[in-house]
DNA sequence: CGATAATACGATTATTTTAGTCGCATTTTA
DNA sequence: TAAAATGCGACTAAAATAATCGTATTATCG
């Protein structure tokens, strides 16, 4: 309950040791081996934030993975997003505005839990990859 | 995904009616008739907050549950934690320090998520029920 | 050119968590 | 003493999450 997934989990551990390593291309099994991460499960993880912009990957032998940018411009909510698609705290937050559901009406829960979802995913934009990397201050 | 569990959303929905119903008893059956939510679900969750001295329960004939103090006595976070005990964005931020993962020397992980689990939390301590019925501002 | 080391990707399975149900016991009141 | 309520444990169903498998494609190096 309100967990991160552990493809998110994975995957800001992975964008750390991608970040560490710098300039040079990490591979996922190194990754995956480093870390003690099943590769199968994060290969398409780091396929997935590729495919977002988040990661660069070069195909073949020398291949790999790399930042697409600056560590300190990644931020946390941009890969939860990228790997979960948007979430809410409740479903109706995250309903696309045809879909209401029938207690709209009455519901009293709606509109404070997107407040509630605002402030947390203002709490997401404004940590990114570098920073978790550093100290993060409460 | 940061999703609150259907049992929560639907404790928090039974106090806003507990709350609005004031002096007398909620029967479950009425709750979750006019919730429309499953009785025997919710029933628990009820059960499960009287346990923990955010309801107060009436046995018998015209009994039924009131709230053990005012709406705004009641935070979001106390339903959470009365229901689902205490969780943390990541495992190893609710483990308790004995079961360390083994992990713990090299994780980047850990202390920045503690960090941000806080902020999430003093979001839901600062949330009560009475607040939620009335309206959340930004 | 061909072997090898890498990513790409869809399909499938396994596991865990969440949601919901059932049955029966107990309590209280009219 | 019947009826209307809560209390509680065991069970089942469904959904989400995690992990695996198989195979195709791409690029480099010798």
């Amino acid at each position: 309950m309100l967990r991160l997934s552990k493809k998110v989990e994975y995957a800001i551990l992975a964008l750390q040791f991608i970040s560490n390593k710098d300039d040079k291309f990490a591979t996922a099994k190194e990754i995956s081996d480093s870390l003690e991460i099943p590769f199968e499960f994060l290969s398409k993880s780091l396929q997935t934030l590729m495919k977002k912009g988040i990661l660069e990957s070069q195909l073949g032998v020398r291949g790999g993975y790399q930042l697409a940018r600056s560590p300190n411009k990644i931020t946390i909510q941009e890969v939860i997003v990228a790997l979960e698609g948007r979430s809410g705290l409740v479903d109706c937050t995250y309903k696309k505005s045809n879909e209401t559901c029938d207690k709209i009406e009455t519901c009293l829960l709606k509109n404070p839990m997107a407040v509630l979802q605002n402030r947390i995913n203002s709490i997401f934009k404004q940590t990114t990859i570098a920073q978790l990397s550093g100290e993060v201050k409460n």
